[in-house]
DNA sequence: CTATTCACCTGGGTGC
DNA sequence: TGCACCCAGGTGAATA
């Protein structure tokens, strides 16, 4: 699952191999692609021939590459998006949404996404509102989204005081776009164990020192996973797959229900928060007071209703 | 305004 | 082998 470290190697990439180029043609291969754009399918690839990629920018999980002083190309890569760049002869695999080819005869680029979580907008962009020094264009879709934890504009300050303010746990916080972008079940989950947090912790009993440490290991985490992809940016894929190697990254709780907890070596507990996976180590990482343990199961009734639809 | 719930998707895996 | 179902989960619209 792509979440800020996966979408900044995919930034990289396209900054690599696609900046500078102009779009020769435009295609829309799953009208769900463009979805949100209001001009359709076929005035979204009109839109785009004729385009040049000026330059590749991210904000958490969203990536938009602009194309003039206002205009940017979107892109949210969803659950299993993926942006492609390579021979623009190869076979089309069957999850490809939209494709561009440039002007210069070389590699294409493919919007590739299996569960179509994902999407791509031609939008109007205007100067972010977020800090003094950040002249950069931030599109207007994604204005509510704050700033990730490794963009200048991130304030460490603010981000504390909106944390403790908010009355609600903390993994959804850290969930929460609007908080802090970039992070995702799988990261949520590496931070925490790391900050020695569960999940539960109502966000107004966290210390300061808490608080600190939290982003501490969200920075940690994030940066690590980004170190190890990084070894992909030479490949003339951008591949941002789960698959695709990188993604083995070594994750001390996510996905590891009953494996030891590489700090203690008590086996990792899985229960469901947010009807979705929470791994943690039950020894460091203690639920609050009052907390409710949750099972992984599902209720009867919600497993009747899913399985009814 | 804030907090919560749900719809949106598909292919791999599992159990009967 | 075939079928039904579960599961992964980020976002934004709708709802309370």
């Amino acid at each position: 699952m792509p979440e800020l470290p996966e979408v900044e190697t995919v930034r990289a990439g396209i900054e690599r191999h696609v900046v500078g180029r102009t779009v020769a043609t435009a295609t829309v291969l799953n009208p769900r692609a463009v979805r949100r754009d209001p001009a359709g399918p076929e005035g979204f690839a009109d839109a785009m021939t004729g385009r040049t990629f000026l330059r590749a920018e991210r904000r958490g999980k969203y990536l938009w590459f602009a194309l003039d002083d206002t205009e940017a190309l979107l892109a949210h890569l969803g659950m299993s998006g993926q942006l492609l760049v390579g021979d623009p002869d190869r076979p089309l695999s069957p999850h490809v949404r939209a494709r561009f080819t440039f002007t210069d005869g070389g590699p294409d680029l493919r919007f590739t996404d299996q569960r179509t979580f994902g999407h791509l907008m031609l939008v109007t962009a205007a100067p972010a509102a977020d800090g003094a020094e950040v002249r950069r264009l931030v599109p207007a879709p994604i204005a509510h989204i704050a700033p990730d934890p490794l963009e200048a504009a991130f304030d460490a300050k603010d981000f504390a005081a909106r944390l403790t303010r908010k009355r609600t746990e903390v993994k959804r916080a850290l969930l929460d776009q609007s908080l802090i972008s970039g992070i995702g079940n799988i990261y949520a989950d590496e931070a925490l164990w790391r900050a020695k947090l569960h999940w539960a912790r109502p966000t107004q009993t966290l210390k300061r020192g808490e608080v600190s440490r939290l982003l501490d290991a969200v920075r940690e985490v994030l940066t690590e996973a980004l170190k190890s992809g990084g070894t992909s940016f030479d490949a003339l894929y951008v591949n941002v797959n789960g698959e695709s190697g990188y993604f083995d990254r070594s994750l001390n709780a996510y996905g590891r229900e009953g494996e030891p907890c590489p700090r203690c070596g008590t086996p990792v507990r899985r229960e469901t928060f947010m009807n979705r996976s929470s791994y943690s180590c039950p020894h460091c990482q203690r639920p609050p007071r009052g907390s409710t343990e949750r099972t992984p199961q599902r209720v009867a009734g919600a497993a009747q209703a899913a399985g009814s639809r």
